[in-house]
DNA sequence: GATGAATGAGCCTTCATTCAT
DNA sequence: CATGAATGAAGGCTCATTCAT
């Protein structure tokens, strides 16, 4: 049973709960205070003491780790549900991507430091979750392509490079900014994408079959 | 004597250069190793004791400072110098950004913490400075639109904030991603502008006049 | 029938052998990696989780007793067999020192904290393990003393506490020393204990009776 | 002038007083605490700040190398100085180890953490420091086998790990062991060195040619 | 009883800033 | 003035021990 349970990667019930708690204190302390906030101040706000949450992640990369790829994979629930939803390749690509930045699913953009990013990415979880989420948004692009819906000089590594610009938090005096300003940017981006814009791009479309290390998050 | 150079700014030659050099080696090192750097190592790379950099900025919020308002002159100095070579509005603007990007001029775009962001921007000297850059740009603009080669609904906060978007540098795994990325976005980005894929953007034009706090950098 | 059991020393079977695991586990780690090791790691190496330590040995402290008591009692035996085996008391003495010293039986040599080297001999159960060792090497000794095979200045606790020197495990480097090293250096030690190496000691024989705190496991 | 001072190792005035107390304190906490001492409390009693401790040693291993090369300097000093002083090599080899054991020259013998012994023997500066050592030892201990004082079945290094053994602070009850204890011990291992005690020893002399790593301080 | 999760005190180390030389 | 030494607060991480399951 015990063993099971390592397989499956399951946990007690209350280790669980733990596990889960942190993850969302990390999320959003992360979002609100940048990747320097104490493992300290993460603890007190899951509750928790710093012990439990080393037990639980190792050290600081591996936290950010598990929160990337918990990330990613709301992400690959969000473009499969758009594309179930929405009526066409184009619309389920940028409700997606709406949806995306409308739930700051951004953080760990805020990654600065070179070494921490490396880090990151560092990890075959990530790498592997990341590559999901990009063969699904593949498919988005090539079908918005063939029905004429999306310029066709671009790869899904240039619309992942793209949208995870749109995807940080930007840090502004609180209130300084309209509401509605992270949609009408996020709108300017999708334009950009459409066929009656487009101007020559230097290079060529990148796909994923073009880089080792495929996109960010 | 004394008074006077105080007064204008002026710093005996070796000061001024001691001070150039600081300033260059935070922006390298912030360039490539992220905020975090030490200032010793700033001052280190510059050549100097750290006490030479702390007589020449009081802390490190005072050096970030300085360094906001060298690098938004230095785009003021590139707007204008567009405006004076390229045939129209539309083309300084482009050509502006594009120099922009590839000088990588976006080093404290890198800052994530909010206070320290926070703290960055209660200057004056910070708000002028990027008053007078987003007044040229707000010119480019209007003049754009006015001749029909830019869409007519977006404002100069409106693109200062999504051209500060690119001006990130990108930490990604060194030559993973091919060297046209850079340019590729922001092209894309540029696209977005033009009227031809105008589509509806939530709210209204924001401008210069509509913030208190006037867009980022 | 509990009662008794608890009287007697006895545990049930399974206890007696998670405490032996225990014990095991703790002198291997103790030898192979000094004596930071974590509990948590003796316990895994033993097969048990950390509560069950924790139940049998409630503390580390009692831990590094029992297993003190244990080795002494160990070479205890030793001494006792070499009586019998060995056709007089200089070879049993020096056989049974060879023998202590091939086993490792010296792993806690290795606790240098003054405070908890002092813990460890704040036990009776240690002291009168000890002691009783020390009796029986007593014996050894004046006997070999009277029959001429022994020098005649020392006392059982000179030549304890010259013996505990040589049971610390040497942490060299592996592999760069040869492996008679500490058969030689036993045997250099034991020629010194001869009469006819005999030159004038500074102080008088250390027997048993002369010191309160009986020399060192 | 700062760059002679770098290279021939000489600090400010006040640097250096600094540097000898924090090597003194944390020789004499080791003597008497054992390994484990806290950096803190070593910089407290050499009456600086942590900082500066770790400004002068950049940590744990580092200060403990320090020592370490600074005790056998001084070993190496008081060996040469017993070569002039004393009238035949035997006597200049007795009379230097009678001194080390007196003057507790073997604080870092405490040393029982394999990873941290290995760490510090890492280092060139202690190698060549012990290495130099040696090479005098050995003389004394050629010169007394030729003049038939000391047994010629040992070679140096035997002689060295030998001695080391002697080295250790004994950590004892403090006031329960006379004070004759260590010159007893120490006089009962030279013994064991003379040639009218020579039993058999397995294997064959070790010399400082024989080993790659040499020996143990 | 056994297990391993949770806790938190404590040590190590870094770095912004101050201050003696 | 420039220098770099000193300081100490702050954060990372470990591990002995306790306690819920």
């Amino acid at each position: 049973m015990e063993g099971v349970r390592a397989m499956t990667g399951q946990l007690r019930a209350d280790a669980k709960r733990n596990r889960d708690q942190i993850l969302a204190a990390a999320r959003e302390l992360l979002v609100n205070q940048g990747v320097g906030v104490p493992m300290e101040e993460i603890a007190r706000h899951a509750g928790v003491g710093v012990g439990t949450l080393y037990r639980r992640f190792p050290d600081r990369v591996a936290l950010l780790r598990a929160l990337s790829v918990h990330t990613v994979e709301h992400m690959t629930e969000l473009a499969r549900s758009a594309l179930r939803t929405e009526p066409d390749a184009w619309s389920a690509l940028s409700h997606f991507v709406r949806e995306c930045v409308a739930l700051r699913l951004g953080a760990l953009r805020s990654i600065v430091d070179p070494q921490l990013h490396t880090a990151l990415h560092q990890s075959d979880e990530v790498r592997s979750a990341r590559k999901e989420l990009l063969r699904i948004v593949e498919q988005m692009i090539i079908t918005a392509q063939a029905d004429g819906s999306m310029r066709t000089d671009v790869g899904v590594v240039d619309v992942a490079m793209l949208v995870s610009l749109h995807l940080k938090r930007p840090f502004d005096v609180p209130g300084t900014m309209p509401e509605e300003l992270d949609a009408r940017l996020t709108q300017l981006m999708l334009d950009g994408l459409r066929p009656a814009s487009a101007s020559p791009l230097p290079g060529k479309p990148i796909a994923l079959a073009d880089v080792d290390w495929h996109g960010d998050r």
